[in-house]
DNA sequence: GTGGTCTAGACCACA
DNA sequence: GTGGTCTAGACCACA
């Protein structure tokens, strides 16, 4: 995996493993990969694994049992927590992306215009029309 | 300033000088930082700076001229077009982070909502309704 | 290669490739010299030939594969307009000698009648009589 | 003045000077600049512009006066030689730069009837129909 | 192996 | 002063 080294590799590690847990890579409950494994796959320290694991931990994402391995949470809740922090960190890129640019109010409600056909799985347009 | 290394750098450099002429800190027509010292400004070299000219005049956003140093395109329609290209980019990024989410409808719509809110100037929302 | 130091040696040895191609000596498709090879036989830099095949990539004439090389393009319309861009060069660079030396008409005529004695592959004139 | 550096500067300083005559800029019988001078204006060696002087004299181009300086032969007949050599040189350059390209031959008949609408001064087309 | 990018430092033309 | 080009040498991603 490529890091961006302006910012701690652990925390890109636990992202990495958060974003897999909300797309359904891993399932609640779901055993995780080995410290071991997980540092050979992303290419980085077992220690800096182990640390992914133990912050993991303490946001209560994950389970550790001693001698079994790392578990990810079987509360769907929390998942949907963090698929909600994602989505809310990618709105706030977005806008701070878009701030600054100068764009005119038409401009602006084109964008998301653009954004909901591109992810909002409806075939309903926003004046209420049907798209054919 | 601060690089993505898994990106080239003359690339980032040509859009930070394109985020500034967008953002107004140049105004058409404007003369830009030599390159020596947009190099020592940004710490790259002073071939990757004049690289970085070299390329935005190719695009036709600055001009150069020879011993006099380079300038910000005096016709305002490219600037336009280089904020709509950024704004492109900006709702591509937010598509693609938020596109394997598993994000329900409901959630997404959402999403857009915080959106307008955060970015269109008005109070009328794109269905003709009003925002409290 | 000798080079006229009056002009970029890049650009000079893009003429050189390009003269390549027209002439045959490079086919349609076919792999060019490496950036290393070409630098080592022109006696210029890496960084010069591969500016060179650069160029040359953005004008369309040459395909670079990254980690594979440079290959001509397997258009034959793009060397072919080539082709008549460097017999419009000669053409410029001659009328260009000959335009201040204050010939009369009749010896332009006869400069223009030895040319087409030793370029045209046909025993026709252009006014359709039959040169002996 | 430029100089390519592969020929002698004072071959290329030969030609300078009857290309000037060629062209009218001294006509038969001028006294030309002084050694000096010339050496100053064309930033060469002094002795460099005494060897120029005393070929072209060899050649019976100029005549020197011990005491008085430089002249142009008076001798219209040997400007007209020069001029139909350096004609003559424009038409081998023009020959061996179009020679190897591959042209056909209705792609040669063309630039062939380009150079004569830019050359010859008539408004009578190889057809024999008049240009409006 | 291949091309792509970057730093370092130099020299040039132009104004 | 300005930008443009070049050499030298390094490191990278890709195959």
């Amino acid at each position: 995996m490529q890091f961006d080294p302006s910012r701690p590799i652990y925390l890109q590690v636990m992202e990495e493993i958060t974003k897999r847990a909300v797309r359904g890579d891993y399932r609640p409950g779901d055993r995780l990969p080995s410290v071991r494994d997980l540092a050979a796959d992303l290419g980085v320290n077992p220690n800096t694994a182990a640390r992914v694991y133990l912050e993991l931990e303490r946001e209560g994402f994950i389970e550790t049992r001693r001698g079994q391995g790392s578990f990810l949470t079987g509360d769907p809740a929390r998942i949907e927590a963090a698929r909600d922090r994602l989505a809310g960190e990618a709105v706030r890129r977005f806008v701070e992306d878009v701030r600054d640019l100068g764009l005119t109010d038409g401009r602006r409600g084109q964008l998301l215009d653009r954004i909901r056909r591109m992810i909002v799985d409806t075939n309903t347009t926003t004046n209420g029309t049907v798209d054919i």
